[in-house]
DNA sequence: TACCGTTACGAAATCGATTTCGTCCATTCG
DNA sequence: CGAATGGACGAAATCGATTTCGTAACGGTA
């Protein structure tokens, strides 16, 4: 069995207080005695029992990640997110545990918040506006610091981190605009609330800012629900009396389908059709052509929500933490000038 | 604050011991009692703490990843890895703490290990043989249940949980052998020991049963620590004066590097030469043309390993837990019968 | 009626720390 | 010299559960 803290004191004839005061540096402990404490405390390995610990300081140094959301495929986001949340944890002497199976079980969460295993919580993935406002109330009551990641709410007590989005898709419609594209099309996800909306109007902002006429026609809103959701935003657009120069997809995954589909379709990429993603997953770096798209680093992202909730935790959660970082457009080969000039 | 066992006890009128056993189903209990004290719990929303449960039990129910290994680049393997571990092991209610900063720390997995603040190690990515053996006694002297992953290591008193490299090597051999080639390259990586050795003598397999003469000029040793690393394997086979007329590379990455060297040089793929990779990361599944690899499940991996980790935990570690998982062989469009028929 | 066994419960110990508070002793000051 | 001050330490309370063990009450039997 492990040496506890009275094995020592046993050992150095002092009591059990002095050991635990020579070696948090509380309260007084002659130089002389907390020299012997910190020595034997080392000869022997003693380390204080987390349990013990966290009973008496009423915190547990660890926070918890609750992944609120169905994880359907594998997501270089997560990859990166998880280890970078970790790591920083660790810098500040937490750690972190991990809550992958109570997507919308709130009866968990609440079981969660009420046995005290973690001192806070970050959520990955909000649900929609309402719910998450719900969960922000409930959390609240439970005095349980939380942040939300990686989507911004629009609520002013909620504390979040999340990706600038309208500078991401502004960045690439300007790209695109500065190729000499005119007709670029745009695929929406209303099902991810703000970020489709952020999107949306970073699109709209750079095509105002160029003078380009918005065309509703060009904008499609896609259902990530039905089976084939990644191939009928482009053959919608192909089917266009006047198709695109430029498709702005919604993820990288739908961009990279439609290179396989214009290959299939004969149609020559970027010469024929400038296409681009949004995320920059790994996968994007490869295709043939590679991939134009835009990152948002998931590791900064984790990095800061985790820093984030560390003050939240240290405040109280007296105001909200609220974050939203610069995206990185990445300007690959599948994105090129029109051949008619974009007319 | 939340609701304690004594609030419980305080409002029924009871002690706290027969809450206890009420909830926990221990000891004599009337039924009438117990069915008050469920109701009250609920009512209350009673949910024991976390830290005063594990103090007096001595076990936390919680198990440790230890990513034993310095996260150069993000991979699909830790994102398909982590959530399976956590999911499985919160079917049985446990939950994973990761612990990302502990690479070769000795000291640190000791205190982990006597802080008790989980029951059982997953050590991801052992690291050579020898360091592995010191481990696994340091871990075994502490007590401390722990399973390796995913590598095997060839010692009888070690739990691990590994892929089947030696058959992926031997599938991929096989295939390209069943399309006609008889030169068949090979690029080891000393670096991963075992993982090494069982792909060498899996392909080497491959190649006696076909009656094929192993070649040692088709078999070069990479250095990972190298700079260009990746581009080196194929410009050495590539400038022999009988090049081969397929490729089996160490993994994906340098599989998908070599398709565009293979692009530049103006070499066809398939056609004038075959490529294969290995692991199955998403990026195979999307280059021009696909990849043909072998794909380990890490979500296998990860599951088995926490399902014997936790039969580490319940049975005090009597038996050594080692598994070794199939692998699967997805042959795509980067592998062709050879042109001139593999002489 | 006296005795015994069973049932249902509670008092108290325990897990291993931290923290409060009181005491002892040596100085220092008036 | 007596009182006040403060340094160093320990006894005991505390955190919130679980578990052991003792006992009261009850019913059945000789």
């Amino acid at each position: 069995m492990p040496v506890t803290i009275e094995d020592l004191s046993n050992k150095l004839g002092v009591s059990r207080s002095t050991v635990s005061k020579a070696l948090n540096d509380r309260g007084d402990v002659s130089p002389r005695t907390k020299e012997r404490v910190t020595q034997a405390a080392r000869e022997l390995g003693y380390q204080p029992s987390a349990a013990a610990r966290s009973l008496r300081r009423q915190r547990t140094e660890k926070i918890g990640l609750v992944v609120n959301y169905p994880i359907r495929r594998v997501s270089d986001f997560l990859a990166e997110l998880i280890p970078s949340m970790a790591t920083v944890a660790e810098e500040a002497e937490y750690n972190l545990i991990l809550y992958t199976s109570m997507a919308g079980q709130t009866e968990r969460l609440i079981s969660l918040c009420r046995s005290r295993e973690v001192d806070g919580i970050i959520i990955a993935w909000p649900p929609q506006f309402h719910e998450t406002v719900v969960l922000h109330r409930m959390l609240t009551d439970e005095r349980m610091p939380h942040i939300f990641l990686p989507r911004r709410v629009p609520h002013d007590d909620i504390s979040y981190v999340a990706a600038d989005h309208q500078q991401g898709a502004r960045l690439l419609t300007e790209y695109l605009i500065s190729l000499g594209h005119g007709r670029i099309a745009f695929e929406r996800l209303p099902e991810v609330y703000e970020t489709d909306y952020d999107r949306h109007s970073g699109y709209a902002q750079a095509l105002r800012a160029a003078g380009i006429k918005y065309d509703e026609s060009l904008v499609i809103s896609a259902d990530s629900a039905a089976a084939d959701y990644d191939t009928k935003s482009f053959q919608h657009f192909m089917a266009l009396p006047d198709p695109p120069s430029a498709i702005l997809f919604f993820t990288d995954p739908s961009a990279i389908r439609a290179l396989s589909l214009a290959r299939e379709g004969g149609i020559r990429i970027p010469q024929e059709l400038s296409v681009a993603g949004y995320d920059g997953v790994l996968s994007s770096g490869v295709t043939e052509p590679a991939l134009t798209t835009v990152r948002q680093s998931a590791g900064a992202l984790g990095a800061l929500a985790v820093e984030s909730l560390l003050k939240l935790i240290a405040n109280d959660g007296l105001e909200a933490q609220q974050h939203i970082l610069p995206v990185e457009l990445l300007p690959r080969k599948s994105t090129a000038a029109p051949a008619n000039g974009g007319a």
